[in-house]
DNA sequence: AATGAATGAGTTTTCATTCAT
DNA sequence: AATGAATGAAAACTCATTCAT
């Protein structure tokens, strides 16, 4: 909302940020109250209104500054195995997802209850996929990736995977460790896109 | 709860649920009331407790009723190409989910918020899970699969996959049709389950 | 807002228009606090919006049943003196004023925050006015008023002169009797209407 | 309050009457924000108590600025008809009225609210109507008048009728121009006040 | 003098649940 | 069984006023 103009206000607006998270983390977003960010930030409930004028603008902030939902597919065009890379990424990524696994489960809850999250989650699946297929096509330029795959479809579909397993892991908690997980994926994403005929040469 | 006694009773209970389902489809279940329910379901609001103890009971039975996450995968051992009954049941849980949408939405919300429907849904997706595994073991044993794969966790990603399109599809809006959608997920299916040499021949 | 389906809940809104009477006289519109009407209704906050969806909207009901603002001008044709009947009417509308004095305090006070107040008021100005301005121009053509004097917006000017005394006097405090009020009253209706030539003949 | 001491003072003081009169044009005295009024004098909020104690105080300086409520009958003793200048002055009133209608509601609302201001609006009606009555009593002595009239309630009432008229059209927006309530007051206050034998001669 | 952040009491409003009829 | 009114705890939000800088 407003930003703060001096120094102490940046700290209280600071508090009230890793206020927001602890007391998210633990009651989710549905039953936060206001008044338990605020006195976890060590303030008083009208400071919250200073600040932020909801419960879903804190917790768009809080979202934010975990910088969650980050998974960056890149392509190596010199390396001699594309996939190495990729499995960096998605390795990133889990190990991201798990060290915020109980804010995700607070991403599912606002979701499910808020359009504009929603579309922010559509809009962010989107421009993932796309990068994925750009990947794709690239990888299938190259001779390595079946010429057959529509990559964005294709695309939406392995990137799916990955977030799926992720929530079933760290939110779920589904018995997998990263390197499990890490390990599946590489595998289905290497056995899904590569041309047929030239792995078996 | 309690069951009816009566016919006027069943019938009441009935109804309850039918206006259940269309206020959770409407609201969602958090901003869901007890009293639109029952004035949904043309009875008062006292009426309600007569039959259910709460908002989680009867969201529990009208998902029930919706037949949901119905996911069968099935192996014809005697057909030429084992993928057909496959795409089969994908197309059907691809509809069964794009009609009861809304629904599925609330499932969402209800496991962000609920643990208890949290445990149902990861005991579900166990269940799945163990059911694709006996699958790919068998396409395995048969020489179609990757023997490679460890079936169990390939399970797990593969059925993640499809539920993760659908939530994309049908909930968030992407422009998919349920076509597009088997066709992509057999494509999948088919090239990370299939051994390369095999297919190459 | 929802008319009472049991007696009791009629006995419930009654109560709750008597307490909110008592409130409003005692602390005016602004400093009335839902909570003091329904203790003072001797019922829990929460049922205050069973019958009613606001303090303005239960002021308005308040106001209706206190029969407030009443002031009928009636031309009674075959009495020799036309103005012992119009002062018959302000001495009523003196008399219910000031039984109502203080309510009518907290109309002045609606009016002014409140643009839908201050449109009925409005709309009931112009309407007194009309019928005031029948009566003039009835006696226009009885050739007891002065032809000059074009009927309504005297009849507003009239009118307004009537209703400024009732406030001064009741609300203001001003030290007049009801007797005195009417007697200056008839007496400068009388002079500002009647036809000077007739009169002086 | 304070009266400033340094030139910049007297500015922000200024800037704060100007930011008020403002926001209580637009908003009204109840919906008016002492941070609202500093940050329309662009100041900060806490200088605003540099000033003034009170939201109330500061309105009252504001009022007291606009100089409204100026209703000065003089009597032109030399003049042929005493009239015209009454109506001279109805008309600077009226003038003056419409150029502040938002303020004069303004006035309504805290005379209806607060009970000093009630005494102020009392003692300034008092104050005015013995100058009326005044030229009233010297009417009479001149033989214009009507010996008959009470001067003291004939100006009570006769002052009213002014004060209701500019409310009714510039405030709750009754169609008349200042023209209009001119004349239809002046002709009024003629018929009320003159002897009707010396006018019929 | 000015700033603008902090305070926290005060009110409205909602709604699951109970209960008398 | 059904009714629908009553309950009252709970939470969001506002804003006049204070105060440290």
């Amino acid at each position: 909302m407003t930003e703060p103009a001096t120094a102490r206000g940046a700290r209280t607006r600071a508090a009230l940020l890793v206020g927001a998270r602890t007391v998210f983390e633990r009651d989710g977003f549905t039953d936060a109250r206001i008044a338990d960010i605020a006195s976890e930030a060590g303030c008083a409930t009208g400071s919250f209104y200073t600040y932020f004028t909801s419960k879903e603008e804190i917790l768009a902030a809080v979202l934010y500054d975990a910088q969650h939902d980050v998974m960056r597919p890149t392509l190596d065009v010199d390396a001699p195995d594309p996939f190495v890379a990729l499995a960096e990424g998605h390795r990133r990524y889990f190990e991201n997802y798990a060290s915020n696994a109980r804010l995700m489960l607070v991403l599912e809850e606002i979701a499910a209850l808020d359009p504009t999250f929603r579309d922010v989650r559509r809009r962010r699946g989107e421009a993932l996929a796309r990068r994925t297929a750009e990947v794709i096509a690239a990888l299938q330029e190259r001779g390595v990736a079946d010429p057959e795959l529509d990559p964005y479809p294709t695309a939406r579909a392995l990137d799916g995977l990955v977030s799926h397993l992720a929530y079933y892991a760290f939110v779920l908690g589904e018995d997998m460790s990263v390197d499990e997980l890490v390990a599946t994926t590489n595998r289905i994403w290497r056995n899904a896109l590569t041309l047929k005929s030239l792995e078996a040469s």
